[in-house]
DNA sequence: CGGTTAAGTTGATTTTGTCTACTAATTGAA
DNA sequence: TTCAATTAGTAGACAAAATCAACTTAACCG
């Protein structure tokens, strides 16, 4: 790595404070709003698993766990209470039968939708100082370095 | 709000789920090279702090609290912790008789200098299929964003 | 067939987050 | 000046999430 690398790597430091607070504001956020969605209580960790599920459809819940970085463990009981809730199905894949695969209800379908409406208004509440465009470049970027 | 923004925001709401990604590939880039930088345990809540605490320099645990955007209470056992590692120290402010002024110990400048290094590999990692310029765009708007 | 790997579950533990109540110091206005 | 309201910080109790290890079952591969 050369000069101007090294340097550039040491000032990243502060990006992983910028996107730190900015997961905090988002959070923040939809928990001010929550009486206005979150009638079922799904909270941050069902939250992102619903939203993960309306971008990928039916999928297993391994694959699941590996898209939204958390532990499997946890996913399964995470997974159970939405369930239980009414807003996911599961059923066993017929391709191989160690697989469970996870869906969205059509009551689910209905709550993702409220809660995306919410997270949206959040995320733009947030990216107000900054332009359309600009806001496009930075999914754009973001986009790229996780995927 | 017209049709484009509104198009837009709707939009919005991956970019939610881009950024928890993001920081859930911090926070295990870390967690692999923990053995080698978190030798006093810190773990992540104390990471943030301390790295906090060198951009901040001296400064009271209130206004701390609401940079990091966390809870007061999780925020005084937080520094206890550090403090009793020897990492961080307190002195009561002389300006306020109610405010105690957090700042890093000579062993905290060493301990968060090797935290910060570790964090810029893993972001600088993470951030590969980005140019330069690009990461200081990002850079820049996110900071507009949450600033 | 038998060993190895992958998917999913369970249990135990720790770390964070959240909410309420509290003390002490400060502010500010009658 | 005095007293009510606010602010900084702490403590306790509880809930949510993360972590880690052990385990079952199914698939894969030689």
């Amino acid at each position: 790595m050369d000069l101007v690398n090294q340097l550039n790597t040491m000032q990243d430091t502060d990006l992983a404070l910028l996107v730190d607070r900015f997961m905090r504001r988002i959070h923040f956020g939809l928990q001010e709003r929550a009486p206005k969605f979150d009638r079922k209580a799904i909270g941050p960790g069902g939250g992102i698993v619903l939203m993960t599920l309306a971008e990928m459809g039916c999928v297993g819940l391994n694959e699941l766990t590996k898209k939204v970085a958390r532990d499997k463990s946890q996913m399964t009981r995470t997974i159970r209470s939405l369930e239980s809730k009414g807003l996911v199905r599961r059923e066993p894949s017929a391709d191989d039968g160690r697989v469970n695969l996870v869906s969205l209800t059509p009551e689910g379908i209905i709550v993702v939708n409220e809660l995306m409406q919410a997270v949206a208004e959040v995320v733009a509440e947030i990216l107000e100082p900054i332009s359309i465009s600009e806001k496009q470049t930075l999914k754009g970027l973001l986009a790229r370095a996780v995927s």
